[in-house]
DNA sequence: GATGAATGAGCCTTCATTCAT
DNA sequence: GATGAATGAAGGCTCATTCAT
């Protein structure tokens, strides 16, 4: 039959149908499986050399389905980036927001870090592999990647700035120590990836907590 | 075609013919030349978005004499990488090799590593960009990259086993102690690529022997 | 599933029930719908760059209706150009039975060209893109789009032959008269798409006859 | 040998060299057997149908030397009509530039056109496919296939206005006459080729000059 | 021996067509 | 019966690698 001549056009822009609901919670669907499968292979081969086509098959979805969740490769990869850098983002937050005395803020840090890391092994390989945003200068928000990295850091400086005016850290450029703490992050879980994530996880969170406290408290 | 019966093979490993010399000679200087392009071309695209066509345009040598001296782009990319772990690890070498007190060799060793970086900046953003090995697991010598680094943690892991056995440096895990030294230089060189290479070589050296006291030394 | 043994196979030939009707009806309207809305999207992006989604959309159709009725693009292109031929080739049959001298009945012809064309745009700059049909030999009727255009061309060919005949028109093969007939409707129809479309009917009747007249009268 | 460092840079922009004249000249011969190619399949199948691979198959050639000689399938086909359209308007000029009264030149560029479609039949179905450029609005130039058109068809307006001037052709706009001449050069060769190509060339000179006559002589 | 033009395998992306709901 | 989301084949284009000159 003809398509009706939408009696209902008034909720369009109200509350969606179930027909849009349905639609949008399964494109959802297909976004994680896509991006979760990207990860991975990515994660493997690096993103040049992974094929869309493994992606595709790992996902169990087509060509097709894959892009029409996703503009294109490139795009893909972004998604992944800004899906996992939003979420460290979330979690950094969450405990700047718990308003601990700085050094506390660390230690919680470093082990919402490890913590994060661990459980999503394999977007670490591919944070190890293509994840160089963090180091980027800040271009003022151009790369919505980079811009991620510059709200975590922004965070992370502002416990440093803290800790220096309290007499606690080094004196050192906050913006520094901040690049540094993430540099001391990927340290501990390079070596963990490298030596075969054999150990557990407490472990790697009182590695880094020990490297961190070394390196940044003022004794 | 008939398999010649080499006759002339007992010259083989006996002295070089002037003739065979001259040609080791001009290979050398191919390689060299084809490494410098490739550092640089490698450096400005990535890896995988270099085209060997521009390598060959900048080295000024064409596509044929690039695989006469390599055996594809792979293998370039890894003979950067090897030249320049190995200037690395002889830099490394000289500093331990002058046996002073650890603390003063760490200090030396900053300075070494910023001069080589500031004095080579297109393998430094290559570095930044390609250069995991650093990261990678020891294998047993079977990836000639990571063996490189490993000889270079090696020898950075003598030092810290020194300053910790002497009550100079915390303890910790010598070879984690060593890549934590890597990711500090790291980050004050990435910093810099990031900040526009505006700051002078002893501004870095000052940072990084700033960092590097602080998170080895016990106080 | 088991095969039915169809009981009402008989009713098959039989008068068609008041539900074989309705669909049949139910199927036409959406015939028209889609054909109106391919017959927009070819004119306006060529056979090949335009898309069945578009297509859908226009039609208010889904994809799965228009290949209820058309078992593909290409048949949809054709079901176009058979209707519209079809259209024109009741006109042309129409200003032949009445039956007017054959001067007068070129002078209705071009004014009935005109203003169906005009009547139908999308329809002209299709025909203008991708029909050449026209042009085509009298291949036996084995193309269909091909077989409209040789009965209008047949049609038009009795009256040059009635005018050949009463020494009205040039001495020429009808058959190339019929075409060149068409061949002076589509540049005076292609000069006024070209132009932005601005004149009005009268103007392009006019344009037509006069071309007409000098063209195939016998002065 | 490393490149030498050009001694000669002084003829840089002087004479080439004979290297880049010899290189010049492949490219020339790759270009040709391209287009010829590129022509014959696209005559077959269409633009759009045609496949590249085809092309490259026909022409002898890999695909990547006919991406060296062409930036994609869009220029291909641009070139062909472009050098054919080049070869038409050189054609037509020469015709004119001849100097003879209005009539004859009429008859002599209507020689010339059958004379070159005859010699060119893949690119007579190809123009017959694809070839709607003289249709076109002049429109300033921006495509340089419409533009060669307007040239062409310039200099037959020249023709026309003349002829009109001097009270030996039918008074109508030259512009539109000039398109007239082209759609009736199309209809008999469009007539010829869905007849077999049976004819000889005199025939369809003879049949063209014969409609061009008619249409055009001011009686 | 060096050249660099030629090769062609491989991948991202589109869209006609199908079929589960 | 109608839907429109899912499919996956196909093709334009790139660039590492080779080899005739």
């Amino acid at each position: 039959m003809l398509r009706r001549d939408v009696p209902r056009s008034a909720k369009r822009t109200a509350a969606p149908t179930p027909r849009d609901s349905a639609r949008a919670a399964r494109l959802d669907v297909y976004r994680r499986h896509v991006v979760d499968a990207a990860e991975r292979v990515f994660a493997e081969h690096g993103f040049d050399a992974a094929r869309l086509q493994d992606i595709s098959r790992l996902a169990g979805l087509s060509m097709g389905t894959i892009y029409a969740v996703f503009p294109g490769k490139a795009e893909l990869l972004q998604a992944i980036l800004d899906d996992r850098g939003r979420e460290l983002l979330t979690l950094v937050q969450d405990v700047v927001a718990a308003g601990r005395p700085p050094r506390e803020t660390l230690q919680e840090l470093s082990r919402a870090y490890i913590g994060y890391f661990v459980d999503h092994p394999a977007f670490l390989q591919l944070h190890l592999r293509e994840g160089r945003a963090w180091i980027q200068a800040p271009t003022g928000g151009g790369d919505r990647r980079a811009a991620i990295w510059q709200a975590i850091h922004g965070l992370q400086e502002s416990i440093f700035r803290q800790g220096i005016d309290q007499g606690l850290f080094v004196e050192e450029e906050p913006a520094l120590l901040a690049k540094t703490f993430s540099a001391l992050d990927q340290v501990v879980l390079a070596d963990w990836v490298a030596g075969g994530m054999r150990e557990d996880r407490a472990t790697l969170v009182g590695r880094l907590q020990g490297l961190v406290t070394r390196t940044f408290a003022r004794s």
